[in-house]
RNA sequence: AGCGGGGUGGGGCAGCCUGGUCAGCCCGCCGGGCUCAUAACCCGGAGGUCGGUGGUUCAAAUCCACCCCCCGCUACCA
């Protein structure tokens, strides 16, 4: 048995995440916990949301509140997301949680006495008007290359040129439009390139990580790695425990990649077993896997394994980084400005979210970007979820009540019978190995294969019309075909939680199909068991309905 | 610009690392079957020589070189 911990990227709890985020991380991550934890292996799933930053305290500022108010119900928001979305975590907290601005103190002045950290003053852009320093992309003026006359103090969005704040012209700040100046402020930094040995060693040492991962962290490794500044002059943040450092925060960056750690200390202390804390994070063998989308792999790849190491405390390495290309919306990229795509919200408005959930795995952007479209939802919705999922569980079960008065029947599972519960037990397991690959489209897909078999199977056995003449046979086919709708509903369950607990409630089984692991969904249903009442599981979608609603909800709210 | 990923029948993808048994899967299309089921399910068929060129090899979608096209990333925004 083995010991997991499962880290999710930590939302930025500024606006709801749209279905590229939800398939990037918590998504991903929630199947891969809820496979481990069917797998029988211990885990511990843990995320939360990332609520410091300029751009909180800039928004708060704006309003009139503090940041706590904003970061408070946005908290609460994304958590009750999480949960409607069948998100499993063992601990969704926040980078506020007292745990956690605990554990960043205590860890970053590890990192100090280890002698990882060294202070350096800078020029940065100050805004006297908002009272407060610049991050680079709250600059914002015309390009020198090709005269964009909204060109950002890193980048330049229409030529694509890097820049720095000061190569502009015309520079204003974001917020209030004023012109910043240049002022010299203190920073302590992490001395980053002193890790490029064992970093290096580290990433490709380690196979698991993906082609995009380790080659992108391989090549800036070679490139030179540069100090990290881990103090801002933000006010709303964790204050810096370093001598000297009054009144400077940790950069919510260097600060939130912690919360994977610190939130399984909050987990363990929680559970009344604080103990579990160690056990998870210093245990050589706990495999800590995360899941983020491919934007945040320098952070993971590098960053966190080399703070991980300035600690000195053996806290594990990531096993892997699984990390995921974009989604697109119908050839676009998502944008909340344009309203560009679907968010998490606004899904939920929609459709239960099963469907979602479906989709987005089956279209889970693996190895290249992949395309949200509403005419391939309608297609993977009604031809896949509802037509070969849906109908083969609906049909079965309809059978056993109209023709077997709801009673599986006591038949012998003969020769072909078996045949096919081995082939469907082929699948199943084949899925087991390709989630073990983080191939999670095709996990999908070999579970997918069960109900495909199963229909195939009542196509050939035919038990209308068995039962006309052999009622034995017909009675085998049928609790053939219902120990196949059993093992469907073990192993969608990391998928669709929902109709998992949907199938099991219909076949009106012991225990929790959450719990229930793989081994148990083999045990064919035993003869004599009475079933419940059959509802179908789905229904078809009509993607202009959906639009058309998607826009209504829109306007209802402004 | 550098780096990374991708270009396979009408659409969406797998195969490429470990060359031959690979041209596969889902959808769509055409034809047929069935009627338990949510006009669902099942069977058969047409359709691609695997971005281009050149090479390695007895043999290449699969290895090498060069070229073309698409997308993304490039670290102090989170």
């Amino acid at each position: 048995m083995g010991r997991w911990i499962v880290a999710s990227a930590w939302p930025y709890a500024y606006s709801i995440p749209h279905l590229g985020n939800l398939i990037g991380a918590p998504l991903s991550a929630d199947v891969f916990a809820r496979f481990l934890r069917k797998m029988g292996e211990e885990v511990v799933f843990v995320s939360g949301s990332d609520e410091h930053g300029t751009p909180i305290e800039a928004e708060a500022r704006r309003r009139g509140i503090h940041p706590r108010e904003l970061t408070d119900e946005m908290h609460e928001r994304l958590r009750d997301l999480f949960r409607r979305f069948g998100i499993s975590y063992d601990n969704y907290t926040r980078t506020e949680s007292p745990v956690h601005v605990d554990f960043v103190r205590d860890f970053y002045s590890k990192v100090y006495d280890n002698g990882y950290v060294f202070e350096r003053e800078v020029e940065q852009l100050y805004c006297p008007n908002c009272r407060m320093f610049l991050p680079d992309r709250f600059v914002t003026g015309t390009c020198p290359y090709c005269g964009n006359p909204s060109a950002y103090g890193d980048q330049c969005d229409r030529c694509g040129k890097l820049l720095k704040p000061t190569d502009l012209i015309g520079p204003r700040c974001v917020f209030c439009g004023s012109t910043p100046v240049l002022r010299r402020t203190k920073h302590w930094f992490f001395d980053l390139p002193r890790f490029a040995g064992p970093l290096e060693d580290y990433v490709s040492g380690n196979e698991r990580l993906p082609d995009n991962a380790r080659n992108m962290s391989l090549a800036m490794i070679r490139e030179g790695l540069e100090p990290r500044s881990l103090t801002r002059d933000n006010s709303w943040g964790i204050p810096a425990p370093f001598p000297g450092a009054e009144g400077k925060t940790i950069y919510v960056w260097m600060e939130a990649v912690l919360g994977y750690v610190s939130a399984v200390r909050e987990w363990a202390e929680e559970a009344g077993d604080p103990a579990a804390f160690d056990t998870y994070w210093k245990s050589p063998d706990t495999r800590a896997v995360y899941f983020i989308g491919k934007d945040n792999i320098p952070f993971h790849v590098i960053i966190l394994p080399a703070l991980l190491m300035a600690s000195g405390e053996g806290y594990v390495l990531p096993y892997n980084v699984a990390s995921t290309e974009f989604l697109m919306y119908e050839g676009m990229k998502f944008s909340k400005s344009k309203g560009v795509g679907i968010w998490m919200d606004e899904a939920l408005d929609l459709l239960e979210p099963d469907y979602w959930r479906y989709y987005l795995l089956a279209t889970r952007p693996e190895r290249k970007d992949a395309n949200f479209s509403w005419s391939d939802f309608e297609e993977k919705i009604n031809g896949e979820l509802n037509d070969v999922l849906g109908n083969f569980v609906h049909r079965v079960l309809t059978f056993v009540r109209s023709r077997f008065g709801g009673v599986v029947p006591d038949g012998e599972i003969d020769g072909e019978s078996s045949e096919t519960l081995a082939e469907a037990r082929s699948h199943a397991e084949r899925s087991l190995e390709e989630m073990k690959g983080f191939r999670m489209r095709r996990s999908l897909q070999e579970v997918m294969e069960v109900a495909r078999i199963g229909n195939r199977y009542l196509n050939s056995r035919a038990p209308w019309d068995q039962i006309r003449v052999d009622r034995e046979a017909a009675a085998a086919t049928i609790r053939t075909a219902v120990s196949m709708v059993k093992m469907l509903s073990v192993f969608i369950e990391p998928f669709l939680p929902f109709s998992a607990e949907k199938i099991w409630g219909m076949l009106a089984l012991d225990g929790d199909v959450h719990r229930v692991t793989y081994g148990e969904a083999f045990n064919p249903v035993p003869g004599g068991h009475e079933i419940g009442e059959p509802r179908p599981l789905f229904s078809k979608v009509s993607r202009e309905d959906l639009i058309a609603r998607l826009e209504e909800i829109r306007r209802d709210r402004g």
